[in-house]
DNA sequence: CTGAAAGCGCTAACAT
DNA sequence: ATGTTAGCGCTTTCAG
């Protein structure tokens, strides 16, 4: 038997093509930096040894000397099964991933799943291998973690997606960029609707409240239009899955019989809520008018009948992540750099955007 | 106003540790690393160090010494939205992941949407940020771009999901690892099952299987069976949607309304035939018995009746490719690893598995 | 068991 | 326009 070569596959190195191209190490790397100051002849005559050799450079020492290495981390919180199935966060990451191919940075998606990921994340980020981080869906026991820690004490630019949620207790870090959609306001515009459409026993099905700030911003919108209208408030908490807005709508059902209109706090909860509309053949929207909220259209369209509903535009809330962060690198103290004013929410301080959102009109309400 | 500060958030070194320690780098890189030979004073006196400064090595100057970085690369093509929403990659990603955490190595996502991204992708891999890559959904030209050059010039281990789909002109890399599922065999599986119902007259609805990889092997898999049997061959080319799948049935009992079975190539595609079948008025499964492919439950058991189908270990396919790269990592030449042999595919040489299927009998056929 | 010194591959002054 | 030099922060012989 033979045995196994363990000889490492040498690199071609700056020096390599230095030596093969007949110049110094200064030069080529010049050229691979699009620095002006070469010969048009000389920088024809590099490439082509570049290209020959197969070089490629070695961004551990570059970072080393730069302090940059054009990759910005995707954190993401991953909650069982769910994160990955979720058409939200597809759209959001190809928004973060096309604003930053823009700027020539390289996004790389983490995952935290199990509490060991969260050291050993925390070492990477840590650990120089990304100019910046953009964090997803971190409850608020997440960012005490080494994560938070690091984040803090290293100084790494960070993005928070969504609104952090503080509890007692907790650390308020002014500086901290978040950018989310304007739920509340949403929300407004969802139960405006409904009132608009002359509805005067309008219901809600939310989200979980207590661990989701996009459900207490939305549940906090509804609030807002019929606390002026002093109409009764018919309020069933459910947990974001159809599932849920099917037997929340049921239990509404029971409670208010009377009910005529329901905003259901998210496209999935909303198709479940229709299902059981039917059952109890209440009719959509004559005898019941329902909007959603998310314009899944992968949902909404299909739903019969088809979801009115409260759009956000999710990959403009990437780019956007994206854009704060790059602006974050520029000043690593975390220096004040509000971008723009939250339309609604009591947001902690920071650098932060609110993304406005819009109803979209179908045929539920 | 006040001037934005520009100062880089100095990071503490390994320098700063070893000297508030009074000790030299070298014992705090021994510590670090976790080698025996320090007393265990000056190990608990550097570690207190260490967290009190907030020291956290940088990964650039390790990798430049030693050629590791404990990271590996996930690359997946990402055609349109698809890949995302995927229940199935999903689950392999979670297998990769939790297999590369056994071993202390972080797994990051790199995804391939845009031309341009291949190039910078290629040059993430090729500057070391990596060890080895894991790739996914390489259609055959995507192979020849500058990431298989990256690949086989600078000898990164790397493990492809799927069997490659070599057309003419391809160069051959016998070296090349591989792994899949057995679909071929599970494509017997499933239409055996069916002979062994008693059915005379099966159809099926395939992949693209021109395309697909997966979708020439499920095909190849019923007419292995059917060979034998003398039956005709009722096929119909989908395209792998809920849509195709229906439009699929339709034309099938078009063309032969006697069919009494369906092998449909995947749970998606099954889930648009059995509404089909319901609408031409055909109970399933006594008038057609219905198998699908891949048993994705979020599916599977949520159709009426709900779905017999073969199953995939996903979450094992994962961590066998992970496993596998870590392999090749120890024999970076590329030389002969054979883990194990297919059981049924005429794949291309190289170190390769194939992951076995079963079939998981409800209600459909 | 610990320290000194060399060097990984690159960029950034500083010369020329 | 190009070369020389000095590190960046770490691991790793090699001494002691």
């Amino acid at each position: 038997m033979v045995l196994t070569q363990r000889s490492h596959v040498r690199r071609p190195t700056l020096e390599d093509v230095a030596r093969q191209s007949g110049v110094s190490k200064s030069t080529v790397s010049r050229v691979i930096n699009g620095e002006a100051r070469v010969r048009a002849e000389v920088v024809d005559r590099v490439r082509r040894v570049i290209s020959e050799l197969g070089y490629v450079p070695n961004q551990g020492a570059r970072q080393l000397v730069t302090h940059r290495t054009n990759a910005v981390a995707v954190v993401a919180a991953q909650p069982e099964n769910r994160l990955f199935i979720d058409p939200f966060f597809d759209l959001l990451l190809r928004g973060i991933r096309r604003e930053l191919a823009l700027h020539g940075a390289q996004a790389v998606l983490l995952f935290l799943e199990e509490p060991d990921d969260y050291a050993r994340v925390a070492d990477y980020l840590g650990g120089g291998h990304v100019d910046g981080a953009i964090l997803f869906s971190l409850r608020p026991g997440d960012r005490h973690d080494r994560l938070a820690e690091i984040i803090d004490r290293l100084g790494l630019p960070a993005v928070f997606g969504g609104r952090p949620l503080l509890r007692d207790g907790d650390p308020v870090r002014p500086g901290q960029a978040h950018v989310d959609g304007d739920n509340r306001g949403g929300a407004r515009l969802a139960v405006q609707h409904l009132v608009a459409l002359g509805r005067r026993r309008i219901a809600t099905v939310t989200g979980p409240y207590d661990q989701e700030n996009s459900a207490a911003d939305r549940l906090a919108g509804y609030r807002d239009v019929l606390r002026d209208t002093g109409a009764p408030h018919l309020v069933e908490r459910a947990d974001y899955t159809r599932q849920g807005g099917a037997d929340a709508m049921a239990a509404l059902l029971d409670r208010h019989p009377g009910l005529d209109a329901v905003f259901v706090a998210s496209d999935l909860m909303a198709s479940g809520a229709l299902q059981t509309l039917r059952e109890r053949g209440r009719r959509v929207p004559e005898d019941v008018a329902v909007v959603g909220f998310d314009d899944l259209t992968s949902i909404a369209e299909t739903t019969d009948p088809p979801l009115t509903t409260v759009h956000q535009d999710i990959e403009e809330m990437g780019r956007l992540m994206a854009r704060l962060l790059l602006a974050r690198e520029d000043t690593p103290d975390g220096s004040p750099q509000r971008t723009s004013d939250g339309p609604s929410d009591g947001a902690p301080d920071g650098p932060s955007v609110i993304v406005p959102t819009r109803l979209v009109r179908r045929a539920s309400a």
